[in-house]
DNA sequence: TATTGTTATACTCTATAACTATA
DNA sequence: TATAGTTATAGAGTATAACAATA
């Protein structure tokens, strides 16, 4: 015997919990005009580690040509500024604005209101260790392949 | 202030890793001759919670004409079986077959083996909460839109 | 020669509509 | 009339290649 297996896989667990805050986010991005990938950027930018497009897209691990539209896009609402680099002309540097900030933070604020559906079914102690240990194994899965 | 968040949206930390785990899966599974969602239909399937296309689809979260393609390679593989509803002349029951079997659990304990990247790191008391809140935050986002 | 940002193109994936055979 | 399975088509999302400007 020894064929059905202990355990589910572990991308099996997390895609019906992904699949649902995706769910959950969507709706409040949209009241506040924001896509999904404007919001991802806004976060990254609100971080504040990076300042060139390519930089910002390999940091939300997306090719450079994808976020184009998506950064043309903030930029007309006002929700980015994008500046020619004086020590280098041919990069743009990126800066979120304080309207693009207060946006963001109010759609962040939504959203883990609404999390509290899931997180919400853990206990104090419970949470504190899955976040913990959620966090470390987030970090590790940026160092690439093995 | 108060304009920088507590913590990271909870999608946010899952992302990455989901990421890191299906490229570590996609080697794995390619070896064993299947796909994604090959594999998936063989873990759904060996499950036996369900018997119709219809069904299967519902339980994998696809589109009943996305997973047809994928049913017709495993069954000419030899993972599966379709064979007519003798009680319902319009459906095909599907069963994975013995070396459908053998193939998903090789591939399963492959995998497993290699989420210990990520599982490593946690401590023995700090997984099994981990996997238990994670179990029961996965099953409550099945339950449809708030 | 390499890199930044951009555009245009091709490709993959998925959803939609329409069809058949049953019920 | 509704449903199971299938096919064909169209749409969205993404990657690839090529370009101009600069380093």
């Amino acid at each position: 015997m020894g064929s059905s297996p202990r355990r589910a896989d572990l991308a099996a667990l997390l895609a019906p919990l992904m699949r649902g805050l995706i769910a959950a986010e969507e709706p409040v991005l949209a009241a506040h005009g924001l896509t999904m990938w404007g919001y991802v950027v806004l976060c990254a930018l609100d971080r504040g580690e990076v300042r060139t497009q390519a930089a910002l897209a390999e940091s939300i691990n997306a090719d450079k040509t994808r976020i184009i539209r998506t950064l043309d896009d903030l930029q007309h609402s006002g929700h980015i500024e994008r500046v020619p680099d004086p020590e280098d002309r041919r990069a743009r540097l990126l800066r979120i604005t304080e309207r693009g900030r207060r946006v963001k933070d109010a759609a962040q604020a939504q959203i883990q209101r609404g999390e509290e559906r899931w997180l919400g079914l853990l206990g104090a102690e419970e949470r504190r260790v899955f976040l913990s240990a959620l966090r470390r194994m987030a970090a590790d899965g940026n160092s690439g392949p093995p």
